[in-house]
DNA sequence: TAGCTTTCTATTGTATACATGTCACTGCAA
DNA sequence: TTGCAGTGACATGTATACAATAGAAAGCTA
């Protein structure tokens, strides 16, 4: 029992969805995924339960599991949340950031500024927000924003890539946050930090809007 | 299957909880539970599971699961964590709360000032409360907010009942608050809501540290 | 007696069978 | 053709038996 089947399974589902290998609104059925998995039910409906409270399965017909569907309403409110908890975080981090996660800050900061590879930008992009999120010293907001993350991400996972536009932008505003945090301008951190979310879902939604600009009411 | 039996089981013991039934330590042993409720460990199981995720119970020795219990680091961050957010949906009802919503405020602002009662205050004030966070309308934030708290009354429930010296200086508070929001000044909203949080944590953390001075490393 | 090993038991993890509910589909009647 | 009731299948909910693990306690050895 050193590791559980739930778990696994669990773990293996998140990490499916967040490749984009399962869609929202595909079934997730007990029996079917126990087969694959070569276990009983028992391990696959802890699994399930556990991703709908985790809000990335909901109910479908006859009240199957499927992976979530999202309203777009739903996406505003997600990206509004996700900004406010992030925002509030890196106000808490220019309050009481110690002086070597600054020094991090600011070494991350410089090598995302050398760095023209997507794909590397990426990484980089999730080291900074990594270090505000753990120099705000507040586990439990930490722990909210990563539930939210997983979210936000499995919507991207299912929808599309990260714009490869944004890259320049992105980097002026960590500039910004980095400065503000430093400065240890909690109000100006936390302003910046709203932007720059809420910046990046305005991409990511326009996007989005000229991919079925006909649809009357999409769920993703 | 109108009414899952683990989800019944699963309210009941937050009940508990609430109550002061259950102290923080005290083991919940699926067994144990099924017999007390009538029913087969599977759902018992299952509520176990869900109030871990909900940070109510924890695993101690043997894996078995018990209330949870809290350091006071882990208050700390729980009452700064629910400060945040609450603030955060102050700021946001300042910004887009409704006139209806405006006026129920008001309403309920004198209700508080008329009322000497400390339980009726009790629920004026979770009234006072529901509106500003409905009024934010983001329901993640206000789930998020709920979740919280459950944490925070769970704590209070096997701590103490509030103090009903805090009624004066709450009802100042509340007034405040109010008023940041009906002028719409989401700054001052976040600001006031914030101490209004921290405050009552002070009161409580402070009966806490006289009712157990000596104690080394106290865990509630 | 200290420290290690073994055993033993309480408790959870998993498998499987059966119960129950929901929805779709069919067939009949108006 | 439309509405509705009956029926059936599919998927989850629950019960129970068995497996596995982690502590605790006992015993063994140096």
């Amino acid at each position: 029992m050193a590791i559980r089947a739930a778990d696994s399974i669990f773990e293996t589902l998140i990490d499916e969805i967040m490749a984009g290998q399962m869609v929202p609104g595909e079934p997730l059925v007990e029996q079917t995924l126990a087969e694959q998995f070569g276990v009983s039910r028992t391990p696959v409906r802890e699994a399930l339960h556990r991703l709908e409270q985790a809000c990335l399965a909901e109910r479908g017909a006859r009240r199957a599991f499927v992976v979530r569907r999202m309203a777009p309403e739903d996406l505003e409110e997600l990206f509004e949340a996700t900004g406010e908890i992030e925002s509030t975080l890196a106000a808490l981090a220019a309050k009481r950031m110690s002086e070597i996660k600054r020094r991090k800050l600011e070494t991350v900061l410089d090598e995302g500024d050398a760095c023209d590879d997507p794909a590397a930008y990426s990484e980089i992009n999730s080291r900074f927000h990594e270090i505000i999120k753990s120099g705000a010293r507040n586990s439990i907001l930490a722990s909210t924003l990563d539930e939210l993350n997983l979210r936000t991400l499995a919507w991207r996972a299912a929808n599309f890539r990260e714009d490869s536009r944004r890259l320049a932008s992105s980097r002026v505003e960590h500039r910004g946050i980095t400065q503000a945090i430093l400065s240890q301008d909690a109000a100006s951190a936390r302003r910046q930090m709203c932007s720059h979310v809420a910046s990046s879902y305005i991409v990511l939604s326009d996007i989005l809007a000229r991919r079925s600009p006909d649809r009357g009411g999409p769920e993703f």
